[in-house]
DNA sequence: TTAATACATGAATAAATGATCATGTATTGC
DNA sequence: GCAATACATGATCATTTATTCATGTATTAA
């Protein structure tokens, strides 16, 4: 066992994984799909497909926008929610492509 | 918005979030890192490069276990973990790679 | 069989996350 | 200004996850 080690160092590995943490929620998932698919959509219209509350919502894209996975523009009465450019939706992709593990869920 | 959906059907999204979350801890990052190092390690072998209890150790490894992450072959006293060929190290692989996200940790 | 090593497990607690509810702010149109 | 729409925020409570500690089990070697 000569010189193993983590080979990422303690701050990534804390990012990261605060990233994937919030990456690793239904609903959050759900967002991203969905602004892969549209470029920016309101609060609104992802209420509208989610079907969940507003204020839950909300919560769940401020979550985001503080890790830095989405941003926002606000037009009028709405805000634009948009996927910014980390590399998340290949994260997403990756999962998407990978074989579904087996166990007890 | 004509037929805007989420393209991962409920199941998947539930079971990715579940594998997600398990993947999402800097201990266990670091777990999955070693393991592509090395192919297949004991716990006492992660113990001491990680440095944490044993028993903090043991419970992560359950953890990942139970959610399909890794596997476990015996031989003799020891234990020895290896990684599931479940597409989790591509994961790594890819957020190792994508762009750090900037915003407040 | 006993002791030592290597690992697992369960209970208890602490800390983080998720959901709900009530309320607040920004923008627009009247 | 006032009401309506669109969204955000804060407090609270419930649930999940992380950590610790004490103890348990399997394997080997003496």
């Amino acid at each position: 066992m000569t010189d193993l080690r983590v080979r990422v160092d303690k701050k990534k590995l804390e990012r990261t994984a605060y990233v994937l943490k919030c990456v690793a929620h239904p609903v959050r998932i759900s967002i991203i799909d969905l602004l892969e698919q549209q470029e920016q959509l309101t609060v609104s219209q992802l209420q509208e497909v989610l079907d969940i509350e507003q204020s839950l919502l909300s919560h769940h894209l401020t979550n985001m926008r503080d890790k830095g996975l989405v941003e926002t523009r606000r037009q009028g009465k709405n805000v634009f929610y948009f996927l910014t450019d980390s590399g998340i939706s290949n994260i997403i992709d990756c999962i998407k492509g990978c074989k579904p593990v087996q166990k007890q869920v």
